[in-house]
RNA sequence: GCCCGGAUGGCGGAAUCGGCAGACGCGGAGGCCUCAAAAGCCUUUACUCGAAAGGGUGUGUGGGUUCAAGUCCCACUCCGGGCACCA
């Protein structure tokens, strides 16, 4: 494509001039109002793909345009540069994790460059810098002596493929893992763990005030899953002085209590088995231990396999409510880890519960009544109690209630809160990580590594194992220490951290960078947080933004980060995935397409406009055949506006007239829309506006009528800055040949659009006879109701559509319609 | 199964409050320029009947509210995402 300016030289032209000159550096002190524009930081996978075009494209918008509107915006940029596919390629590249890892931060930082996007480079930082690992490992000792970071056996989930544990968040729904692919098996090991679930309820609360896409704090709202219930006692049959603890959230429906539930991991389960029942519940018992959970849940729908996932103990315990006894059965979908691993089941009114009690052939009695015309089966939904005797009549609130006293004077129950969030498990049996700042001693167990050690690093003479084993278990010279405590032989933790604990902070660490031994001063910090915009994929929707909230609470509360608001990211902006054939462009999937040939035609701008134009940001954007098309369509869009303001064909006429003042306040009107685009992420729409303005401006500079000189480079100029956050090389580059020597495009201040200008002096009215379009009358905005109305009667068009009908009534609704029924 | 989001020309997508459906762009068609092509420029482009003037239909399906529905309400279909034994 021929283009009327060098691309190339033009755009390495100002990247080069706003890398040197510190353009976008700022400093803490900076007199005037703040703004933190943040995108994710990147894992560095190497030279970048259109997915980071894409969103650091959005984030250099927001950098720029804040910019203009006179604010001191905080714009930094760093490497999440721990991680599995470092360690991987190493391995097979036989080479060390972190020389391959600071080449690909060079090729990314270097493709950032190269898009334009622009960031204060003094304040980069990467997980495996020193610096940075030093503070992460005093956070987690601040975390370990605050008993926030225990160890702790659990069952827990093992990847094969990447031959580490995993967190429950990275584990999919269908029990794989969320990097490799892998069937994650249960292993019961012992891990280090971080106690989130102290923090579940704020995390869930203070959800309400952010503003976020409400898509992704309903998925943090589910994944931490509250529920408020009551726990009490079951007692045995055979020992009324022993009971069974069981949870439950529908206390009001005690009186349907048929069976009771424990699971397979139950620590009664022995004692409760008779004897006639034993091998039944051992079977049952290995089975559920030996399956995937999912095994498990293949066989959780009613039917045949129901009747292999419970078995009777033989066993009884009270129904408190109904002095009965009822029998108590072992089964795999009741969970050992969640409430007191025992349930109460009320067939009647629970899903569960009836298909079970419907296979095993348990009574089934109903305590809420079901609306008319409801069909058998369970019913969980409000109705009046039955059958429920102090509780008949009453609906589900006053029931629970009533329910829930009953049971704190009767059976030692107390209102509970259980969570489905467990507690987040940050050790990895990896070596491309934070290690973990503890040694064994023989003598005195657990020992935090003195602060003044930290950091403890990496060595760097290691072999990366082919079978993934971390090399740091067999490292003799790394692995032998001494107890800080007792001076005596001890190990150290060959465990590196998740790398989640890595950007749960990094956003407070670009704050300051800059004051010597401390990880950032939290007044310095406080200057910045929370972040104004912060810009990322859906795809963290839980993972990273729920550790980065919980971390930042947790530094606050140690002291590290006093003074600051309680959650970092005030707003946050997801923006959609990119898609070949339906499939999500990634390295993993071998699909990328790389920017490096477009920045070569087209350039950055052109590129950079195609992804603002493609589609609303929150969208999947499809890359097809068209594709191509439409980033040419952007380049030519370039081009014209070029020539234009070269004044390219372009016919003048001395005094201003009525198409003159047309096109003001199309170009008022442009800012107006534009400003109010960007500020709702509708960069389609605000590249759509700049288009329309053009091409008004472009039709009538090449008219023969002409245009004013003054109104075309008020057109001109405006346009220049409307565009300027979107293609910064070229707006930069036209602004300087028409203003040389003076300031770039970059630092003038967004256009406001002025009011007297925004209001058009005609408008088209369209008249309606029934409903359908009958005229369009070219009208004054002001007009009356009464002149509409008569003014719309007049109309030839419009009598004819009437005819001889006669009109029953006229809607006017001046300046837009007027509708006549007949 | 439950909870969200979506469905608009050949294609990507517009349509802040219920008020001209299809902005803007891609693609297509025709033309200008040229020896020719590329580039550029101009016109046109929802479907349909019609030579035209003009008419009819149209925002996944079926109903409803309204003078007026892509937009609001009810029911459904399909697609995408999240959750899925959490008692």
């Amino acid at each position: 494509m021929a283009r009327p300016f060098d691309v190339t030289s033009v755009e390495a032209k100002w990247q080069a001039r706003w890398l040197d000159e510190g353009t976008y550096d700022v400093d803490n002190d900076d007199p005037r109002e703040r703004y933190y524009a943040l995108c994710m930081y990147p894992y560095p996978s190497g030279a970048a793909h259109q997915g980071h075009v894409r969103n650091y494209t959005f984030g250099d918008l927001v950098v720029r345009y804040q910019t203009m509107l006179g604010k001191a915006v905080l714009s930094p940029i760093g490497f999440d540069s721990f991680g599995l596919p470092a360690e991987n390629a190493a391995i097979k590249a036989g080479s060390h994790p972190r020389i391959f890892t600071e080449e690909r931060m060079r090729e990314l930082g270097s493709s950032l460059r190269r898009l334009g996007a622009v960031y204060d480079w003094r304040r980069e930082v990467y997980s495996h810098d020193p610096e940075y690992m030093k503070w992460s490992q005093t956070f987690f000792l601040a975390l370990f002596d605050a008993g926030l970071a225990y160890r702790a056996e659990a069952p827990v989930n093992w990847c094969p493929g990447c031959h580490t544990v995993l967190a429950n968040e990275q584990v999919l729904a269908d029990g794989t893992c969320e990097r490799s692919g892998d069937l994650v098996i249960r292993k019961n090991l012992e891990q280090w763990f971080f106690k989130i679930t102290d923090y579940a309820d704020e995390l869930l609360d203070d959800l309400d005030a952010l503003d976020w896409p409400e898509r992704v704090k309903t998925m943090q709202r589910n994944w931490i899953g509250r529920s408020e219930g009551v726990e009490f006692d079951l007692p045995l049959a055979s020992d009324p002085s022993r009971a069974l603890r069981v949870f439950t959230t529908r206390p009001d429906t005690g009186f349907g209590v048929t069976y009771a539930v424990i699971a397979p991991e139950h620590p009664l389960l022995e004692e409760l088995t008779r004897n006639a029942q034993r091998d039944a519940v051992r079977e049952l018992v290995e089975r559920a231990s030996n399956e995937s959970d999912l095994e498990r849940m293949a066989s959780s729908d009613a039917g045949p396999g129901l009747e292999k996932r419970g078995a009777f103990t033989g066993s009884y315990v009270i129904n408190p409510f109904t002095n009965e006894p009822v029998p108590v059965y072992v089964a795999d979908y009741v969970l050992g880890n969640y409430g007191t691993g025992a349930i109460m089941a009320v067939p009647a009114e629970d899903e569960r519960d009836f298909a079970f009690a419907t296979v095993y052939g348990l009574p089934i009695v109903r305590t809420v009544v079901p609306p008319e015309g409801f069909e058998d089966g369970p019913f969980a939904g409000d109705g009046p109690h039955v059958n429920s005797g102090f509780l008949n009549g009453l609906h589900n609130d006053e029931a629970k209630m009533s329910a829930t006293e009953f049971l704190a004077s009767n059976a030692h129950g107390v209102s509970k809160v259980n969570y489905r969030l467990r507690d987040w498990l940050v050790s990895r049996q990896r070596f491309w990580g934070c290690p973990i700042p503890v040694v064994y001693c023989e003598r005195d167990g657990i020992v935090a590594v003195p602060l003044d050690q930290l950091p403890i690093l990496l060595p760097d003479d290691v072999t990366m194992n082919e079978s993934g084993q971390s090399p740091l278990a067999t490292d003799e010279a790394f692995l032998n220490t001494t107890c800080p405590k007792c001076d005596g032989p001890a190990r150290r933790e060959t465990d590196t951290m998740d790398t989640f604990t890595d950007s749960s902070w990094y956003y407070l660490r670009f704050c300051d960078p800059f004051t010597p031994g401390v990880a950032f001063d939290p007044v310095q910090a406080a200057k910045w947080m929370p972040v104004d915009q912060y810009i990322g994929g859906v795809e963290h929707a839980i993972l990273h933004l729920l550790y980065a909230r919980f971390y930042l609470k947790v530094l606050i509360d140690l002291g590290i980060a006093s003074g600051l608001t309680r959650e970092p990211f005030a707003r946050l902006f997801t923006q959609g995935m990119l898609r070949i054939d339906g499939v999500k462009m990634s390295k993993s999937k071998g699909n990328l397409i790389t920017p490096e040939s477009y920045f070569e035609t087209v350039g950055a701008d052109g590129l950079r406009l195609f992804h603002l134009f493609a589609g609303p940001p929150a969208d999947d954007v499809d890359w097809t055949d068209q594709t191509e098309e439409i980033i040419d369509g952007c380049a030519r869009f370039i081009d014209r506006f070029y020539r234009l303001a070269q004044y390219a064909e372009v016919n003048f006429h001395d005094a201003a007239d009525e198409s003159d003042l047309e096109v003001r306040r199309a170009v008022h009107r442009t800012i107006a829309s534009v400003t109010d685009s960007f500020d709702r992420w509708m960069y389609n729409i605000a590249v759509a506006d700049v288009m329309s303005l053009f091409n008004l401006v472009s039709k009538n500079a090449r008219s023969e009528h002409g245009i004013e000189r003054a109104t075309l480079d008020e057109a001109i100029d405006a346009l220049l800055k409307l565009l300027a956050p979107m293609t910064p090389h070229i707006t930069a580059e036209m602004w300087q040949q028409r203003y040389p020597g003076e300031t770039s495009v970059h630092h003038q201040r967004w256009p406001v659009a002025d009011s007297s200008l925004t209001e058009r002096s005609s408008v088209t009215m369209i008249v309606q006879v029934n409903g359908k379009v009958r005229a369009r009358l070219v009208i004054d905005p002001a007009i009356s109701e009464q002149e509409a109305h008569d003014l719309a009667l007049a109309d030839e068009d419009v009598r004819r559509a009437i005819g001889t009908a006669s009109i029953a009534r006229v809607v006017a609704r001046p300046p837009r319609l007027v509708n006549i029924i007949t």
